[in-house]
DNA sequence: TCGGTACATCGCGATTTCGCGATATCTCGA
DNA sequence: TCGAGATATCGCGAAATCGCGATGTACCGA
């Protein structure tokens, strides 16, 4: 296969196309400090549910779900399932790697 | 004055920005190396002229001219005039600057 | 002074992105 | 099984971006 492994260039474009919207930085940035930002998710489950980042955000549901799904695709956040909620949080071993691509800027 | 200075957030979405769009993003890899990448621009004239940046990127002079006003205000790069032409060439200390806040991903 | 070259700026149509409401899907509890 | 809440997806109009040709400006050599 390999047919969908993307270029690194391409990676690093969907990075910065990502991350040029103010709304997506705010929330990447939010994430980074989950409990200083969002009301409490409970102990035991991490990540936040999109309702409080919806909230925080100020805009729509559908926008906020769309936000999440576009940092998702660029390999900055992960989502997991907690019932009915989904949780989101930082992936950072990606972003750790993505760091590193941004190294050779 | 600081009246137009920017946000730190706001200097990274500009960044951001700059760099969401493939011509400009290697534009800015191929001023790492400019004679690998350019014409020579004779020496004691450093810096790429407008002309090579153009053929190489394969646009019109007027987009060519955009691309780079565009890096240059997201301080990437920096042009002095050489009589006619204009060179452009990469500032590495506003890139590294950028990259130090960059870390705070 | 004048013509030519290099570059910047100015509209403009085409494309993409933005954010929304409406709707579909999924999950849980009654 | 049914209803309600949470999320994902589907169009859609508004706004921004893209890249272009045309035009303006600066510089040089003849």
């Amino acid at each position: 296969m390999a047919a969908t492994t993307p270029d690194q260039s391409d990676e690093l474009l969907g990075l910065f196309k990502a991350l040029s919207n103010p709304n997506r930085l705010r929330i990447l940035g939010w994430l980074k400090q989950p409990d200083e930002h969002f009301p409490p998710s409970g102990p035991g489950a991490p990540g936040v549910c999109l309702k409080h980042i919806q909230a925080k955000a100020g805009v729509s549901q559908s926008t906020a779900s769309q936000f999440m799904a576009t940092l998702q695709r660029a390999g900055l956040v992960r989502s997991h399932r907690v019932g009915q909620w989904t949780h989101w949080e930082r992936d950072e071993a990606k972003i750790a790697a993505l760091r590193d691509q941004l190294g050779a800027l």
